[in-house]
DNA sequence: TTAACTGTACCGTCTGGACGGTACAGTTAA
DNA sequence: TTAACTGTACCGTCCAGACGGTACAGTTAA
């Protein structure tokens, strides 16, 4: 029996969201302990107190990152318009919280972070998988390719954000394109 | 005629090449000017004779980008495959002195460098424009995305080298589906 | 019932190291 | 002779992480 929470630990999923939202717009390097503190209002003595250290914090980010892909799985497997229109559609910037963590992840992927790595790479295999199912096995990786085409564009046009208007109008010529490509 | 250079420059495109290499292997945040100075088997003082601050480095580094990049585009303009295919076979990685200055450029434009964000993305405008005259202004996207997600894919997943098989193998999935688009 | 105690949730400061950059004196080779 | 270096010493800043302390909610035993 232990001595029960004596209050609630607001910061920590405060600390969380910081990171994630340093790591989108500007970089693992802008995501230092002090501006996720920052940015989270809360001293850098309880940042620490949560995360023992960095690799902490990037650990409870990819476990985030894990559960919402999950589900967002079982919405692309469901989906009646197809999983490969599914995935087109929610390759494109939205906001959502998997958009947010995804990016977040492929922002330390890119500075080489092996077990962010490793986890992406599943990430790619489980779709590849479902658009398979979809579109058959030869055409899977031209869809997944245009969706990661989509996002890394995204990326690279000053982060996410700005440029969603644009690459939106793109997504109806990709769903076009994709349908070309069934069969 | 120039001042009667004592000795040639030997440590400028060494430097050069090992900043290069550094931002490929390891990201900009690996690529230090004492890491770079040692990999470029160059004293940390020599490195700063030659480029003055880190931004000089970076500055020359868009320079050699924008060389390469305009003989591509002439080559691409040629190819007597089509543009699109000839895009598409490039978009894999072959350790050649271009796809080596676009992905250490991509690694600056990771970290949000404004100026290379900028040139990045009048690099896709000119492969839009030729995409859009080999295979039609509504496909063009489409494959200019599978071939960014190519180039994602080949850096996500432990840097560029050790994927390449495996995504060679893709390629001819990805001509395939162009042809398909075609028209 | 309440004083003593326990564990959680923080805060603020400090340290050691890395990094970008400066300065400058000496060495080498064309 | 002079450009092209090497090497070292140094500065200011920033960063990860350690550390000591505080506030307080819940638990327990007299």
């Amino acid at each position: 029996m232990m001595g029960a929470m004596a209050r609630k630990p607001v910061a920590r999923e405060a600390v969380l969201d910081a990171f994630e939202s340093l790591l989108i717009a500007e970089g693992e390097r802008a995501a230092t302990l002090d501006a996720v503190a920052r940015l989270a209002g809360v001293s850098k003595g309880g940042l620490l107190y949560h995360f023992p250290n960095k690799e902490a914090m990037i650990a409870v980010l990819l476990e985030r990152l894990d559960r919402l892909l999950a589900e967002d799985l079982d919405a692309m497997a469901a989906a009646p318009e197809g999983a490969a229109a599914y995935f087109i559609r929610s390759s494109v910037w939205a906001d959502t919280p998997l958009d947010r963590v995804f990016v977040a992840a492929t922002r330390l992927a890119e500075v080489a972070h092996a077990e962010t790595q490793r986890r992406m790479a599943g990430v790619q295999e489980s779709w590849l998988a479902l658009l398979a199912a979809d579109v058959g096995p030869t055409m899977a990786k031209p869809v997944l390719y245009m969706g990661d085409g989509l996002y890394f564009n995204a990326m690279l046009a000053r982060g996410p954000g700005e440029t969603t208007v644009g690459l939106a109008g793109d997504v109806e010529a990709l769903v076009a394109a994709v349908e070309r490509l069934r069969g």
